[in-house]
DNA sequence: AACAAACACGTAATGTCATAACATATCGAT
DNA sequence: ATCGATATGTTATGACATTACGTGTTTGTT
């Protein structure tokens, strides 16, 4: 099943290519040096090419990582993704959970604040990893 | 009510007094550029006295801001530490919520998954700023 | 007291992550 | 064809963090 992908450009193609292919988060830099092949020579190519997919949430970036991951969701998300990150092979994981999501806002609204974006990462060791 | 503290040194002391008096999360180049008066003038310095005191637990760093806050809570940690950011003034609230632990918590261990530590970030506007 | 280990500190250099500023190019609608 | 919006290329700079090395200070042991 291929996603129907809203246009990319070039750029934005080449980096959204270069994080689905890696098997963990890379950062900016990593990308830039993965594409200086393609012609990429300057940090603000691949940012603003993150940018852009950020935007249309083809990637996430790790907040905890400064490190950016091609979504692994094929559906829309809902509500706020809990990243789950394995220290020693790098896979990250997503998922959401109602829960988690609804005793967050709850507890945000019972002090009558108004949440903009939320971050939840846990870092640890994956069942791969732990054999 | 005074914590009893663990023994600081000069520099360590210096480090939390600036994080405790400041109204909002400050980087470590900016705690850097306060220090400067009582002799500090490198990086280094900081970023040492940080580690230590967050080693006691008496500050926190916020991944989403790369900057650092005073803790305000008087008791212990326990479990997963949601920290509650006003973009407007700055404030950092922190919370420690049972439901949002064992979830999390849950959702980890049905995955085989080893929590190594856990970060919940919560960006927005906080009820003063909101009047 | 003499010694050694552990810890704290000072300094310079470097590494890593991200954006500002400015110029040029490409695309699409009128 | 012209115009506005978007994308791109390039250089420089800003912001966050660590490595490497040397020195000083404390502490426990002989
Ligand atoms: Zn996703
Ligand atoms: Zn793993
Ligand atoms: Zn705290
Ligand atoms: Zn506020």
């Amino acid at each position: 099943m291929t996603l129907s992908l809203p246009d990319l450009t070039k750029n934005q193609s080449l980096v959204f290519e270069t994080l689905s292919q890696a098997e963990a988060p890379l950062s900016a830099y990593t990308i830039l040096d993965q594409l200086r092949s393609e012609g990429f020579r300057a940090p603000l190519q691949v940012y603003r090419a993150l940018d852009k997919l950020l935007e249309h949430g083809l990637i996430h970036r790790l907040e905890s990582l400064n490190a950016f991951v091609a979504c692994r969701h094929s559906h829309k998300h809902q509500g706020t993704t809990v990243f789950v990150i394995c220290g020693r092979c790098g896979d990250v994981d997503e998922l959401t959970d109602q829960v988690v999501n609804d005793q967050l806002m709850q507890r945000a609204v019972e002090r009558d604040f108004t949440v903009e974006s939320a971050m939840v990462e846990l870092r640890g060791c994956c069942g791969s990893c732990s054999q």
